[in-house]
DNA sequence: GTGAAAGCGCTAACAC
DNA sequence: GTGTTAGCGCTTTCAC
């Protein structure tokens, strides 16, 4: 059937049906205003032809490409891989494509040329999905306001004038140790991620804030890791050399959570008993962890989803009105799920 | 600086420096048929518009999108993301972009409109890395011989006329069912993947071949799982049940392992000397096991870039001759990586 | 309801 | 070296 040929235009398809081309475009787009008759004939030599209109062709002159760019990083990990889910779904259920580029090296990666690049392909958009670290994203301070496209950040610092979706890592933190210290226990470190991330550090200040509010006083309990379960493995030496009265940990994600729990259960420690511990991610093995993790879950499939909503909500407001739209802002709730390492 | 303004056109900037559109054309495309100075006030020119080359306009007259199809499913997962990141690192390389199509339900998904999709955004290329199962390729049967552009398949069944890049899931199986063996365990089951996944079968032959070379009777010491944790904790349930003396388990992957470890403990069972174990991916937190699990390590990044190199190939010999050029197929070997669970 | 003409932004082919 | 002409495949505009 549908059959796919190298070459089918749509001046093939209009001479073979006896029509002209417009004619054929509005077969294709549609459009109401043809006789049954022509339509069906026109549609019978598409599908003899196989023709297939050339998305190309269409843009160019639509100048509209139904193309989403979207950059992100870490595709290994649990976060990045299943935003872009989201968003791959979202977008198709929008009538976009993506087009996909990976940093990987999200630090010092050349910005521009990736910017540039997606600018000149005609890209409707671009969500910006790599993680905020240091100042890697300071590009955007010269460049945003003069970009012919929105730009969507996700797991941003929040700033005036930009497009953020986000999740409140700020309130998971904070979720996690207040549950800590419901369970009882006090003297709470905390394994960090990398403090050159924005997300690390909003964590670091959700556990600090929740401690604050408790009225316990938490001096330097925390050790940076770096996401790695490595690394949460010689955070628990790290804490523990200079707290060894420590009863709980919050790791800033599953991984150091795993690690640390290796780590204690080697040095004999009891997990809950001995050492309580709660991770960050709800990654699917942490159930299986031993013992399951208490953890933080992330609604990142509808991260995705929200960021190309406010994406389309960006492009008719530009439509519409030739005025730039307002900055969009979202900001997502986490959620605790206990399990029993705590 | 980098001035990217809204819609600034070749003509625009041919205008703006006295030279035909033609001239503007030829310097961005590093032609050498031109004189120094005209060049350097074109390159001015641009850099003070800002001007950016409509890659679409580009693409329509040279008929060339540079741009690779990339059709995947279950991101979530570790195959799927590796290899994915090698395929964008290798495309980037080519100077190819990625135009990313993910597929939720693999089994039943319409390929045909997700390859004429692909087809009519002119894709030069199509790289199919979703997995086999049952029969959800059928659709290629009746259609590949009819499309304009090149398909590549990954983790496929090879078969004539298909160009395939896989993993050699049978000699990876045999490998560490071979490693058990060495070992001096005899009664070694299998908890294999659903076995309607063409790798999950070469896994469950490998594993069955590994033991008719040693001259093992394996009856039916197979449970099939589903890849999650949580069957493989109930697989082990299942083979015990079965085959009480059990000695050992090949798992097909890693998350399984870590699921029959953890029942494995909870029935009193020691890993390594009351039971082995051996799981298939080497993800990550494996090495973080509890106890670390000897595992196979496929090359996915790699299995990546060969599949972009083996794209461009088919490519180059497209353009030459205008046959079709022979298909490719590239087999790669995973390798052994001992730890504490055999 | 249908067709003819023009043109999206760019480059190939040929002049000079 | 540089400019002119034509046209990639499609849709928009305006006839009829």
């Amino acid at each position: 059937m549908a059959n796919i040929s190298r070459q089918v235009t749509i001046s093939q398809v209009a001479k073979e049906a006896g029509v002209s081309s417009q004619t054929v475009s509005r077969v294709i787009n549609n459009r109401q205003e043809i006789t049954p008759e022509t339509r069906q004939r026109v549609q019978e030599v598409i599908k003899r032809l196989g023709y297939q209109p050339n998305a190309i062709a269409r843009s160019l002159i639509q100048r509209r490409s139904r193309i989403l760019g979207v950059v992100t990083s870490g595709l290994e990990y649990y976060g990045p891989s299943h935003i872009l889910i989201g968003v791959e779904q979202g977008a198709n259920q929008a009538g976009l494509s993506i087009l996909l580029n990976l940093i990987h090296q999200p630090e010092t990666t050349d910005i521009g040329s990736i910017v540039n690049g997606l600018v000149s392909r005609q890209v409707e958009g671009i969500i910006w999905a790599v993680p905020e670290i240091d100042d890697n994203r300071s590009w955007f301070r010269e460049h945003l306001s003069q970009l012919p496209i929105p730009i969507l950040f996700l797991s941003a610092q929040p700033r005036e004038n930009l497009n953020v979706v986000e999740i409140d890592n700020h309130y998971g933190a904070y979720l996690a140790t207040q549950h800590l210290l419901k369970k009882g226990y006090q003297k709470i470190g905390l394994i960090a991620g990398p403090l050159t991330w924005w997300a690390a550090l909003e964590r670091w200040r959700g556990w600090q804030d929740a401690l604050t509010d408790a009225r316990i006083s938490f001096g330097d309990w925390v050790v940076e890791g770096n996401w790695s379960a490595e690394s949460g493995e010689q955070g628990l030496h790290a804490l523990l050399e200079k707290f060894p009265d420590l009863q709980a940990v919050f790791a800033s994600n599953d991984q150091m959570a795993l690690g640390l729990m290796r780590a204690a259960r080697k040095l004999g420690k009891r997990i809950p008993e001995d050492l309580a511990v709660v991770g960050f991610d709800d990654i699917p093995e942490s159930a299986f962890y031993y013992p399951p993790l208490t953890t933080i879950r992330q609604g990142l499939y509808e991260l995705g989803h929200i960021a190309v909503q406010t994406f389309m909500k960006l492009r008719q407001a530009e439509q519409k009105e030739e005025t730039t739209a307002i900055a969009q802002s979202v900001m997502l709730q986490p959620q605790l799920v206990v399990r029993e390492s705590t």
